[in-house]
DNA sequence: TTATAACTTGAACGATTGCTCAAAATCAAA
DNA sequence: TTTGATTTTGAGCAATCGTTCAAGTTATAA
């Protein structure tokens, strides 16, 4: 190898996941992402092919990244169910410091239509991965005992995606803060015993 | 009067909602636009004002129309429960009818940023409507002994909402589709019991 | 130091965007 | 039939879009 890239590809992909999670993929420009990512159109391009390519790499990054953060927070935790739940207080409370307060998953399988079909194929797919690893998840949270009917694991899969996505639409809308923590509970008060 | 227009101004909102909730606000060009309502820029413009003008009618005759499909189905059902169940089983059965399976004010939220702040703020303002009028009808089910614990009506209004947003986001994905009556039936155990 | 392969740059391309406006078409009143 | 206010038309504007590529820069191997 002669030369190096002087980018770091890694980080590069999560700057624009990040602009790709707060605007959407077709409102974010090739000219919003040079500047995020200080890279001339060029080298964008050999590094990614198109905006379509570094949209899906954003995405695939996206899923990963969200699978390790309730990772760390299972490690602090003394239950799946409780690191979860300190989990859907961090994205609710803080929303305001994330790019969106939307899933960017639900965001994608949202925006594109068949116009789009390989983003939406892949917004799919990826929203298929994240499930399988909550199925991961509540396995072992039946297996601890923490659910009472001991349902498969994918309906408590399915039952938490709903819960949550819900809770994030809903509190997308401005003021009505303190409503988010009784409605939590009762989530989980749920949850437990469905 | 010298000379009437010759469009259907309702109609025209109408097809231009359709159009506006499939595809999202920045994916729809006015060429679709022109297309859709058979329309030329400057009769549109002359009408609407703008793209976003045209957008906020859109938006506005949405809320206006799932309210009236709303009372649709309560009209032919014995209670609000029951009207309200048959509304959520069309919703998640038909998805495929319709120009896209997620709530089009769900859909705005989550499109619009500062960028676009008078659409943010439309689509926070139509989606407070929405819920008051949820309220309403929540208020005549506890009047009917419909909801066992006869909490506020605003808090039904708020579990109906995050179960309907959640279910239409995880249905929006393929296949999956004999699983929603039985999750649609658990909601309203749920909503019931709360 | 030189040669060479790889990477970065940014001007610029054609396509498309939201939008304008002079000209043509329309129709009730005179 | 003529008039004139009003509406419709669509060519075309400036801006921006995603993308390309020749030229310049960089760093390793010889």
């Amino acid at each position: 190898m002669v030369n190096k890239v002087k980018f770091e590809r890694e980080h590069v992909i999560h700057v624009a996941s990040q602009l790709f999670w707060q605007k959407g993929f077709h409102a974010t420009s090739i000219r919003d992402l040079q500047d995020a990512v200080n890279m001339r159109p060029g080298s964008i391009y050999a590094a990614f092919g198109s905006k379509e390519g570094l949209y899906s790499e954003s995405l695939k990054e996206y899923t990963v990244q969200m699978q390790s953060q309730i990772d760390g927070f299972l490690n602090g935790a003394d239950s799946i169910l409780g690191g979860l739940r300190t989990l859907v207080e961090s994205i609710i409370g803080n929303r305001q410091c994330f790019p969106s307060a939307i899933c960017m998953l639900v965001k994608a399988n949202s925006e594109f239509t068949e116009k789009d079909a390989n983003l939406r194929e892949l917004s799919f797919k990826q929203t298929d991965k994240f499930e399988q690893y909550l199925c991961v998840l509540f396995n072992q949270a039946i297996k601890n005992d923490e659910l009472i009917n001991k349902r498969p694991a994918i309906e408590y899969a399915r039952f938490f995606q709903v819960q949550l996505t819900g809770l994030r639409c809903y509190f997308n809308r401005p003021e009505a803060d303190q409503l988010a923590e009784p409605m939590i509970e009762q989530m989980f008060t749920l949850l437990k015993n469905i």
